[in-house]
RNA sequence: GCCGAAGUGGCGGAAUUGGCAGACGCGCAGGAUUCAAAAUCCUGUUCUGGCAACAGAGUGUGGGUUCGAUUCCCACCUUCGGCACCA
């Protein structure tokens, strides 16, 4: 405002036009003084426990150097217009931001420079947060926080310390805060001792308890205590465990698969890349696949999304199946005869049956068509699998080692690449097939990854068509066990089909013929109906710096102790340098760049000696549960208040890119099952309604050679785009905004353009919300002008004082109809984020509202409501310029009243075969006969149906009439 | 290869989910205003033919269901995103 009167005084004449640049701040800073935006939480002293909740949550970005780029604030504009609304209509509004700030770049930078990544974060987050406050979101600023600071990774080793204090009680069933039976959950490791200890139960070793007497089980009291102690440890959803890496000893560290390139080196440097197994965390997010397909059924979610979840995690119902050895290498365990070894199976009450656990004398296999069990032709391992070595005969042993070396040192994607020819060594040893006995030959092929199933397959080239490839690769015998149709002329048949060549299957379905043979190798013991999952546990540690630290202390014999929650946070040390130990020597083992914190890397504890683990978290950790922090986000005493917790959760809408629908969104709810399992939060799951944000694309131009031109050097004629001086025609595609691409559209230089309004205006009439669309500057005008329709309906540019045209006199009723039009349909759009087409409104209101000479008052107070989600710097300035005093967010959302929402004439088409021969208005409830009688007196219409005769007129209310004539 | 999403004017897109295809915006054309321009306001703008009224075609392609299909079904083509031989 005293700009404003400066600007009176100043200027002759006077211009008051639209001016974001003096507004825009202006209100910023009006918003930031007057806390505007603050949320009170339940217990504080100004909240309104009378008003319903939404917790409205942005993905938070990552504080990177290049700031925000135009894709980030699409979906902070929808969930800012989505959160002023909900303000608007009531409700108490949690919509926080902050920083998901440990991360790679910082790392690498500090490599590069020696400047500590808290340095290089803190300078990212101030300007991101000057970003932030620039489009006028109206975020509860206090709630701000970045994950890589102690008072919040404090907790993230807290919730960590949970995983590694439970195990995953399988079996138990349980009925949760909402009245829900539940199959299994998180317990406290010391009950899973006690139960051990009193009820002399037995634990096998796969970690499960047993009662009954398997072969391969233990009695938990023969165990001493250390292996009890280890038995107990890999029982845990923490544990560590061997697991094949990307291990690069010349740049010291672990690689991403997507770091690897084809042939095995990597893509910084050009290194050479080994896979070895590594000692790393895990955490047991398979005990909760189960659960976390069930409880898709629980969110409003899109159903891709829910999809590609479900397929993510993989379920496969089928049988596991032990083929016993027939032959092999010298060392190997092997049944001399498959009679007696089924015998022996079969009689369960003596010893027999299935064990839990394979021994060595069998090839356990999973797979998902039991019921072509005597179509397996051949046997492959994995050459990661551990029977290799013992199966392999002598005459094959060097073709084998070879292949074996060959296959452990390709990365992941050069083994899988090429999908038609398959490689693989016979290894000299069979199996019997245990429904006919049948010897069967043993091959090695990378075709089988050891991380799916059991690591081994029965191969049935009849009916997979891999295994058929492989087949006819290495002429090996087919069997086909289900009847393909008469003309089917393909390879392997997946079809269905009659059993053929099954013994006792032969006729029956697939499904039946499933359920016979798992039911025959349960009674006999060769085999029992299993479930598997693609989801493999999650690898939970890396060897950098910029992370969280692991809150356990290693002893010098390989126990663990966790750290005392008291002693919480283990805090970051400091290091001259941020670099990994790096080395030639590809058995060098991986020293991470916390092994030179030299004094923080060891600790006394009661005169003992511990060694601190040197890995940090990786950055999933702290975007697991940061939606949590921002309930509570100053809490000392824990990670939020209960009673915060119990109002605000779940997340009512949360809103982010697709690129995280996956692995983002199950670890989250992987570890707010955790804590619903321990009751420490009480919903199942965390983020009731998703919504996917499409990516914002780019032109670019490519020249002949598919070279990228920058945007600034390229001219438009009659719609083709030529460089800039030199007439080169060039080829405009849509991609993604990149340096490369020399297209990147940068927020800073729009919003000094067009100003912030006019940025948030551009972003949500460029499409729906979920689908990518390329951004074109050159429609950004269209709603800056749109803007300054709006100002010129509420401002007299000349005088600077409020429109002549704005009257006190009731409306006339075409105005008030287009207002309660426009409060009906723009309420409605933001309710189901559809905001292009409620900006569409907004248009058409003021296109309604120019050419009047006379405009009511009271209507357009209305509409400055109705605009402020959108254009908050705007519609606040022009409340105050009406007179108001305080912020317009205050405000309530206007009521429509539904019979001025809608017309009470309407056009309707007349058609005749289904094509418009005349358009008549009649009012918007006549009745369908009335609508059938006013078409057939039509003129044009009884022209068009002159000498035929009407068989049949529909005719639908409000819509249209069609005469069905011939 | 598999999974998912999508294909509508010169461009971004709209269409109550089976009921007038092209809302709204950009661009373009014409007009008003102006000494002139910018800005602003008004009018037009799917394509083809016609001065016009009007006629025909038209939502990736080809079929189908229906009085009626952008919408539902079948096959195919293209683009984007994800996954990588998942037994």
């Amino acid at each position: 405002m005293y700009l404003w009167c400066v600007m009176q005084q100043t200027s002759d004449p006077v211009r008051d036009v639209y001016d974001f640049k003096t507004i825009e701040p202006k209100w910023q800073a009006y918003w930031e003084e007057n806390e505007t935006y603050r949320q009170a939480n339940p217990g504080d002293d100004d909240f309104d426990a009378s008003k319903p909740k939404r917790y409205i949550l942005d993905m938070f970005p990552y504080p990177s150097g290049a700031g925000l780029h135009v894709g980030h604030p699409l979906g902070y504009c929808a969930t800012d217009i989505y959160a002023r609304f909900s303000r608007m209509q009531g409700f108490n509004v949690l919509h926080p931001m902050g920083y998901d700030a440990f991360g790679l770049p910082a790392e690498q930078y500090a490599i590069e420079t020696g400047v500590h990544p808290a340095a290089t974060t803190k300078k990212n987050i101030a300007n991101m947060r000057r970003q932030l406050k620039m489009f006028g979101f109206s975020y509860d600023w206090q709630r701000e926080f970045a994950t890589c600071t102690p008072d919040y990774y404090k907790w993230t080793q807290w919730i960590f310390l949970r995983l590694f204090d439970c195990w995953f009680d399988a079996t138990c069933e349980w009925v949760d805060t909402k009245g829900r039976k539940t199959l299994g959950r998180a317990r406290a490791i010391c009950e899973l001792r006690a139960l051990l200890d009193e009820a002399q139960s037995d634990i096998n070793e796969a970690g499960e308890i047993v009662s009954g007497s398997a072969k391969t089980t233990t009695r938990w009291s023969a165990l001493d205590d250390k292996a009890k102690d280890s038995a107990i440890d890999a029982c845990r959803l923490a544990y560590i465990d061997e697991v094949p890496v990307n291990w690069c000893p010349a740049l010291g560290t672990v690689l991403a698969n997507e770091e690897v390139t084809n042939d095995g080196r990597s893509d910084r440097g050009n290194h050479p890349v080994f896979r070895r197994p590594l000692r790393q965390w895990m955490l047991r997010i398979t005990a909760y696949a189960e659960r976390l397909i069930d409880d898709l059924k629980l969110v409003d979610w899109p159903e891709p999304i829910k999809l590609m979840q479900r397929n993510w995690i993989g379920r496969s119902t089928g049988a596991e199946v032990d083929f016993p050895i027939a032959s092999g290498g010298p060392g190997a365990p092997m049944v001399e005869d498959f009679n007696a070894w089924q015998t022996e199976r079969s009689n369960v009450d003596s010893g027999g049956g299935f064990a839990r656990v394979a021994d060595d004398s069998v090839i356990r296999v999973y797979t998902t068509r039991p019921d072509t069990l005597f179509g397996a032709t051949y046997m492959v391992l994995a050459p990661e699998h551990d029977l290799v070595a013992r199966i392999t005969t002598p005459e094959q042993r060097d073709a084998v080692d070879a292949y074996v070396r060959s296959a452990v040192h390709k990365s992941d994607l050069d083994r899988t690449a090429d999908t038609k020819t398959k490689s693989g060594v016979f290894t000299g040893g069979y199996v019997y097939n245990p429904a006919n006995g049948e010897r069967t030959p043993v091959w090695v092929a990378d075709y089988v990854l050891m991380g799916y199933g059991t690591g081994a397959i029965m191969a049935v080239p009849g009916q997979d068509q891999r295994d058929w490839d492989f087949a006819k690769a290495f002429d090996l015998p087919i069997i086909r066990t289900v009847k393909p149709p008469d003309d089917f002329d393909g390879n392997a048949y997946v079809g269905e089909g009659p059993a053929i060549n099954s013994g006792m299957l032969d006729g029956l379905n697939i499904a039946d013929a499933k359920a016979k043979m798992i039911a025959h190798l349960e009674s006999t013991g060769q085999g029992c109906g299993a479930v598997n999952y693609k989801l493999r546990d999650w690898v939970f540690t890396r060897q950098r710096y910029w992370g969280e630290p692991f809150p356990i202390l290693h002893r010098a014999d390989g126990t663990m102790v966790p750290v005392d929650e008291g002693d919480l946070p283990v805090e970051l040390p400091a290091v001259e340098d941020y670099k990994p130990t790096i080395s030639n020597d590809e058995d060098h083992l991986p020293e991470p760049p916390l092994s030179r914190a030299t004094e923080w890397k060891t600790i006394e504890r009661d005169g003992e000696t511990f060694a601190r683990d040197l890995n940090t978290m990786p950055q999933w950790a702290g975007s697991c549960w940061y939606y949590l922090r921002f309930l509570d986000p100053t809490n000392a005493t824990r990670f939020c208040s209960p009673q915060a917790e119990a109002y605000w959760m779940p997340v009512d809408t949360y809103v982010g890119g697709a690129e995280h629908a996956v692995l983002h969104l199950l670890y989250a709810r992987f570890w707010h099952k955790l804590l619903f399992d321990l009751g420490e939060v009480q919903t199942a799951e965390p983020f009731q309604n998703l919504i996917n944000q499409g990516m914002i694309q780019a032109f670019a131009y490519e020249d002949s050679r598919g070279v990228n031109v920058f945007l600034d050097d390229v001219v438009e004629r009659d719609g083709a785009f030529y460089r800039k001086g030199d007439d080169e025609p060039l080829q405009q595609i849509v991609t993604k905004m990149s340096k490369a691409r020399r297209n990147v559209v940068n927020p800073d230089d729009i919003i000094s353009q067009f100003g912030a309004d006019a940025f948030r205006c551009y972003e949500m009439f460029m499409g729906p919300l979920e689908a990518s669309k390329p951004w074109n500057t050159r429609d950004v005008p269209g709603v800056f002008k749109l803007l300054n329709r709006i100002w010129r309906l509420y401002v007299d540019p000349e005088s600077g004082s409020l429109s002549p045209a704005m009257s006190s006199a009731p409306a006339d009723e075409a105005s008030l109809r287009m207002l309660h039009k426009t409060i009906k349909k723009v309420g409605q759009d933001i309710h189901a984020f559809k905001f292009n087409t409620a900006i569409g409104q907004l248009f058409e209101f003021v296109n309604h509202m120019t050419p009047l000479k006379e405009r009511s008052r009271e209507i357009l107070e209305a509409f400055v409501l109705l605009i402020s989600p959108f254009t908050p710097h705007v519609a606040e300035e022009l409340w105050s310029r009406l007179g108001h005093n305080g912020s317009v967010s205050k405000e309530s959302w206007p009521v429509f009243d539904e019979s001025l929402a809608k017309d009470d004439m309407v056009e309707i088409a007349i058609q005749v075969m289904g094509k418009v021969k005349a358009r008549i208005e009649v009012p918007a409830d006549a009745d369908e006969k009335t609508l059938e009688d006013l078409a057939l007196a039509n003129a044009s219409i009884q022209a068009a149906i002159a000498g035929k005769t009407v068989r049949k007129v529909i005719a639908i209310k409000g819509r249209l009439v069609n005469i069905v004539a011939n």
